[in-house]
RNA sequence: GGUUCCGUAGCUCAGCUGGAUAGAGCAACAGCCUUCUAAGCUGUGGGUCUUGGGUUCGAAUCCCAACGGAAUCACCA
């Protein structure tokens, strides 16, 4: 069916041909909600058409009203012309229809996923292995599953993956630490979830090595090199970057030994990230190792260096020459042949190409690495990855404290975990100040909690445009009350409570509302709201950007809870029309459903 | 310095394919719980949309410049 704005459109471009003689594209046709302070439902702006009917604004306007309700009487109710602005009211029948519609698709605003639907490729997360995530990762998680959730409501196949950096120097700190000041501590011994455990070494070995170096640094000091030589000695030469680097060495080399280690305490990661991924609510289709790829980008950078794509200086290492790009020259492979990070993903995209028939690949990685995506998509492109020069880098901006950003080595890193744990403890006690958990047992409070709580954070940080850098003060920034998730959830579950007694009073709300209600301006503005679901969703998944649904869902939700403090539901006593609104509302609670579904949120029946 | 991104109310953010008098929330103040859940609703105050040019019938929105802030420019990942 054919939406409003469509038939609309059509029929100003059949109106302005008979009024005027001239066909007119469909883009000259603008289109918009009225503004409150006006009557009417939608507004044509005529300004467009003043070359074409060299008449006044107003007069024009005027014309194109009266013809178009001459002719579309079923769909044009009103007029009246301000200005340049054609407000046209829309008859009250389409609106009863347009809610039909929405009602009988229990999908409505998605499309269906076909065989012949793109595959979408979504990477995101990616953590290291030598710390537990923090606040960025949280927003890395949940934009990464949210615009995984909007590509595919939009009608892509979607795989999510996650390349998971479980080598290198990092992780070789915390296994140093581990075995010189650990005394074999493990997840079950000490109690703390794996990646804590390891995480806490790894800022033990930052203690050690920064004492050493403040050690060396001085006595260096003492024989009369300069400030800054001296730091960067100190920190080349410490014993126990060099024990570091002497493990990462026999890594490479696969010592039994580091290698068994290594997998353990990998082991523990994993496990406490598939905590913190489970009760964040987020998933891979696929997860990738960076140490079983990192050696594969070599090959293709070989290759590419016989086909000429590269070149090699006499040390033996090969670049690439971005300049014709207006870019540098990038570092492929060192001259001892080993992979750098731009090796290691265009490796990773080598497997993953060969795992899927990608049509789209979107990276979801801080905007700290623009230029490296911006690197790696003429890379591939050259190599001859189909998908390469259109992918996608989704890039965010960084999450900022009250002082400043985070950094892990002076303890202002905020654990994700925590985080979780602090706003469900919260939601709780707000929940029980309010008497909301009065009658309710443990484990339906705890459930509502966990929803309230992870719903304020989840939406708090999905709400703001996913590429600005953004504030979080951890005191004071989330709410629950505004622009926030549970006041969303707090809607539904209103409604769900209005349904709920509609069905013990014995009220059936038909699949089908019957035409012939006249409805008030709030009732078919809802409608409206409603409608543009399909819009948004499709805005989102286009401009790759969840935070469209969240706003959108915000103002429908607010529209609602204004529409439930000035109409009655339940005691409405025209029985036509409080079926009409319990209709209207249980559509409402579908939508909302559905939109925070994409952010990955949960609503909850009560609360 | 080069490149990229950002600058909207005291604070946090919407609005940006150009359209009418720039919107929310928080904070402040004043109301509303015999009424479908007050995590709510209503009202008041609060703006040179960083600045200056340009394009246009029309600019927060597009273009140019300046100023301010962020990121990046490793044989780290």
């Amino acid at each position: 069916m054919m939406n409003i704005e469509e038939r609309l459109t059509a029929s100003v471009i059949q109106v302005i041909k008979s009024l005027y003689g001239q066909e007119i594209p469909a883009s000259m046709v603008q289109l918009q909600r009225t503004k409150k302070e006006f009557e009417g439902h939608l507004t044509l702006v005529v300004f467009p058409f003043l070359r074409i009917s060299r008449k006044a604004p107003e007069q024009t306007a005027n014309e194109i009203g009266a013809c178009l309700k001459q002719e579309h009487p079923e769909l044009i109710a009103e007029y009246n012309a301000v200005k340049g602005f054609l407000n046209m009211t829309i008859a009250s029948d389409y609106w009863i229809e347009l809610l039909n519609s929405i009602q009988a698709d229990p999908n409505y605003g998605k499309k269906a996923v076909t065989d012949s639907s793109p595959l979408v490729m979504v990477e995101y997360s990616s953590p290291n292995t030598n710390k537990p995530l923090h606040l960025g990762h949280v927003r890395n998680n949940l934009l990464g599953n949210a615009l995984a959730n909007i590509m595919a409501a939009n009608g892509n196949k979607v795989v999510r993956t996650n390349i998971v950096n479980d080598r290198g120097i990092h992780i070789c700190k915390s296994m140093l630490a581990w075995l010189k000041y650990g005394n074999g501590e493990t997840p079950e011994s000490s109690g703390k979830k794996g990646d804590h455990l390891i995480g806490d070494y790894y800022v033990a070995f930052d203690k050690h090595y920064r004492a050493e170096v403040a050690e060396l640094k001085a006595k260096l000091m003492a024989e009369g090199m300069s400030d800054e030589d001296a730091q960067k000695k100190a920190e080349a030469e410490s014993p126990l970057i060099k024990e570091a680097h002497e493990m990462l060495r026999k890594w490479e080399a696969n010592d039994p030994e580091i290698r068994a280690l290594w997998a353990k305490m990998n082991e523990w990661v994993y496990a406490g990230f598939d905590e913190t991924y489970k009760m964040m609510g987020v998933y891979f289709d696929k997860i990738y190792y960076e140490s079983q790829t990192y050696l594969e980008g070599k090959e293709m950078v070989l290759d590419g260096l016989k086909k000429g794509l590269f070149y090699q200086k006499d040390d033996q290492s090969v670049w690439a020459d971005l300049t014709p790009e207006g870019l540098d020259q990038k570092l492929l492979l060192r001259s001892d042949g080993t992979s750098v990070y731009m090796t290691q993903d265009i490796g990773t995209a080598k497997l993953r190409f060969q795992d899927y028939p990608i049509d789209k690949m979107i990276y979801v990685v801080g905007n700290e690495q623009n230029y490296h995506f911006q690197v790696l998509s003429i890379l591939l492109d050259k190599l001859g990855f189909k998908w390469g020069k259109e992918l996608v880098h989704f890039s965010y901006g960084m999450v900022e404290l009250p002082n400043g950003k985070m950094k892990s080595r002076e303890g202002t890193v905020v654990d994700a975990d925590d985080l979780m744990a602090a706003m469900i403890q919260t939601a709780k006690e707000t929940s029980a100040e309010l008497g909301k958990l009065d009658g309710l047992t443990q484990e339906e409070a705890d459930n509502i909690s966990r929803i309230v709580g992870l719903g304020a954070l989840k939406y708090f940080i999905l709400k703001v445009d996913a590429r600005k850098n953004m504030l979080f003060n951890p005191e004071e920034s989330i709410d629950f009350n505004g622009n926030t998730g549970p006041f969303i959830q707090y809607t539904y579950a209103r409604i769900q409570s209005v349904l709920r007694k509609a069905v013990e009073s014995g009220i059936q709300v038909p699949e089908v509302i019957p035409s012939g209600l006249s409805l008030n301006t709030k009732e078919e503005d809802l409608i409206q709201t409603l409608a543009d679901f399909g819009v948004v969703v499709n805005q989102a998944a286009t401009d790759y950007n969840p935070s469209v649904i969240a706003n959108y869902t915000y103002d429908l939700v607010k529209e609602y809870n204004q529409f439930y403090h000035d109409f009655s539901i339940l005691r409405e006593e025209d029985e036509s029309k409080k079926i009409f609104r319990l209709a209207l509302s249980a559509n409402v609670a579908k939508i909302v459903k559905s939109a925070m579904g994409l952010l990955g949120i949960e609503v909850p029946d009560r609360m």
